[in-house]
DNA sequence: CCACATTCTTGCAGTATGCAACATTAGTGA
DNA sequence: TCACTAATGTTGCATACTGCAAGAATGTGG
């Protein structure tokens, strides 16, 4: 491709970038008082994965797994999450949302939802249709190598 | 707008916010034993802005000063930056990048282009001009939000 | 000179993070 | 059944990030 076009798309998606970030770090600021960020990442992999040992939180989320044993120490007695022993293999400690925890998850979801809706409610038809082929035509091109990167899951909604 | 075009450009717009904070994260795993994330958006605001004060920096990465000021001790001590004393204001002390410093945001910041570049050169050419334009009106769109939003800077490019 | 604002700095407390060592439990082969 | 190994969770230790509050140093305006 001709430099100019590939300057062109890398600024546009950089700021792109930008401003979803943006985005994602205001839709937390409603919960900011009750959760961190790397709690709520922790909330959102349980929401998405249901009852979830402790190892495997902490390759999803790409931490040791003692922090993520510390956090759901934390996020338990927040009240947010549940811990029990798996009745089928006592080695394991399962980990699942209480209704308060989802509730949060739920409240930062719509709120972040929201803020996109309204971005894209102030394009015009013709954009926004362009922005879907568009956008998925990047995500497609950028899941080969997503795949094979180093952060499966756990970023993505924090 | 009818709901079906509302989900199918929120859904490929929250996928490819994940697609770019993976990247955004991958890039900055060939420097994580040397430098932490928060440390990293610091050298990025000393790389655009050039001299900075520590009140300036710590309103600019929306971080209390104290921490603001731990940072800086720490990227100091590494000699990723330099503290001088303004000889025209005493009370301030200003912060810039050495060249170690330097070298770390350019190799990072080399590292997420070439990703993205990676990306869009898999896109078909019209792919790739649908999805600058398509970029350019979602940014224009969220603009106008983004301007009224808490975090100005600092941490689109982390 | 005095009162006030700005700026940096430090003490304190809580959270996040990884490494390494350890105990418990499960599985496996002799 | 018994020893060995693997998987899993847990804890100790050290470091970094974070904010609040108090204090010191410096500049500004009267």
């Amino acid at each position: 491709m001709n430099g100019e076009d590939r300057d062109a798309v890398i600024s546009a998606v950089l700021a792109g970038s930008r401003l979803l970030v943006a985005i994602a770090a205001r839709s937390l600021g409603a919960v900011a008082d009750r959760v961190t960020l790397p709690q709520f990442r922790m909330l959102v992999v349980l929401s998405g994965h249901g009852e979830t040992k402790l190892v495997t939180m902490a390759e999803l989320l790409d931490v040791n797994s003692s922090t993520a044993m510390r956090m759901a120490d934390r996020l338990a007695a927040a009240g947010l999450v549940l811990r029990e022993v798996n009745p089928l293999n006592r080695r394991e400690s399962l980990m699942r949302l209480t209704d308060e925890g989802r509730r949060i998850v739920d409240q930062v979801t719509a709120r972040r939802r929201d803020e996109i809706a309204a971005i894209v409610s102030r394009m015009s038809p013709v954009e926004r249709r362009a922005l879907i082929s568009a956008m998925t035509a990047f995500n497609e091109a950028g899941g080969e190598s997503a795949e094979a990167g180093t952060h499966p899951l756990g970023w993505p909604d924090a």
